[in-house]
DNA sequence: ACAAAAGTGTTGGGAGTACACCCATGT
DNA sequence: ACATGGGTGTACTCCCAACACTTTTGT
């Protein structure tokens, strides 16, 4: 590495700031959203951005996501590897790292965000400590569609190159709903199939034929395992709760209508 | 950000070092190959490990890998999303973030780790300055199969964390390949339907049916585009060449057998 | 009785696999 | 003539989209 100078001198390296944003996912009403906090200072005061904060000295990457997921929202998430332990806990797993020179104007910063993938919670933001916090519809939040892309700034109303970083997470949970079981880490402990349903639709902002998604995810060996109960909360017909399976990998996978 | 400091004191967070990684993958004599350089300081001397350096001050982390790229090959790589021209050049996209505490011992080093597709060089390192590099072919840089995954330290070839860093690059290609276009970042502009299958079988490690994978490829819209030439440089009956098409989406994907 | 949501059965078409078979070159 | 690789045709299978139909609750 570093060939025509001296690697590992301490001066010929430029120092970086490193932080982790997240950017957390749930779907609530029918709708994806993402998790936003209004910014108390500058640049960008009173707009809203992702969640996130600087990596500490000795601090894991993922580590730091955990602690600044577990700090907005209370969840205890379970890095992707790990196998999904019986806590209420969340889908985590690294995104992409953003460090254009200019993304922050005062200082090199580059930022590893991560995505997570979060069942509805009851509370938008139990005991954050920002100024405020929400679930956004994540249209509201990405490009407005018809507006010309010729103004390059004040396109998006996320600060900084956020929402450049959630157009990014969420293509990423569209596309791997599609060939893993990520999709259940959208859902509580226990869920019916039309719960799995809705999180598809609402991620994918489509509807499925509700006979063939449930014979395809039931038939899907390891994806779901019925827990016993069942439960009527959704009205009509009591419907079977199941969990999610050990299988990670869909084969063959959801399919997503007219791409 | 940065709840309970200061946001942005210089003094609240803790530097670090930046550097990007190259995952440099080709196919060679049907075996998926790595690039990797020979290490001519401690830690790790005379170890291999994968090409990269720091990011400079005011330098974008693509713009850092595409200059180690064209450094240690001499090629001129497209970003990813970039559409690629006809110059010679290899496919480059951002892979992952590594970045745990002690994955160099001197300091604390956060790489941003990137996967670039070459087609077969000729010359194994044009004009590079490292003391020695050469492709490998990656089952001898990853961990020895028999071996009891007891004696964690030593396991792979590679220094650092570079034989995670190079699996996670391997499976990113190979699955990559299933679905969308990026076989033919493998191939010279002008290919045929044979060689590009040699690149899938290479990269997955398994036979074809070469009728089948002609029907399908050729069939498959935007994939492929004749350039009208024709070649026997593989012998046989002349094969039609093709130049990559503009899709970069494979619909119905390349099905690996047998997973 | 009716609405609503959960499930099951059936059918046609599109895509994959396996393999027989033909084509065009070099030696 | 024969080996080698390129390319086409065909039968069989599996999965999926579409939709008719039954089941079990709440109101």
């Amino acid at each position: 590495m570093m060939r025509g100078m001296s690697p590992y001198d301490p001066s010929a390296f430029p120092p970086f700031a490193v932080t982790v944003d997240l950017v957390v996912l749930t779907v609530r009403r029918h709708a994806l959203c993402a998790l936003v906090v209004r910014r108390g200072e500058q640049p960008f005061q009173g707009r809203w951005a992702l969640p996130g904060g600087f990596v500490r000295e000795d601090e894991d990457l993922g580590a730091a996501a955990r602690r600044e997921l577990a700090e907005e929202t209370g969840l205890c998430a379970h890095d992707a590897g790990t196998p999904p332990a019986e806590t209420s806990g969340a889908h985590l797993e690294q995104l992409a790292t953003y460090g254009a020179p200019g993304r922050d104007p005062r200082m090199r910063v580059v930022s590893v965000a991560h995505l997570a993938l979060a069942p509805d919670l009851p509370a938008p933001r139990p005991g954050g400590d920002a100024n405020s916090a929400r679930w956004a519809p994540v249209e509201e939040l990405l490009e407005p569609e018809g507006a010309p892309p010729h103004s390059d700034e004040q396109q998006t109303p996320l600060a900084f190159d956020h929402g450049r970083i959630l157009a990014d997470g969420v293509e990423r949970a569209r596309s791997k709903i599609e060939y893993s079981s990520l999709a259940t880490a959208f859902c509580p402990p226990e869920f019916t199939v039309g719960e799995l349903r809705r999180v598809y639709e609402g991620v994918w902002g489509v509807a499925l034929d509700p006979r063939n998604f449930h014979r395809k995810v039931t038939g899907t060996p390891g994806f779901l395992v019925p827990s016993g109960g069942t439960t009527t909360r959704q009205g009509g017909r009591p419907a079977q709760l199941f969990r999610a399976g050990g299988a990670t990998l869909l084969n063959p996978p959801m399919l997503r209508p007219e791409v």
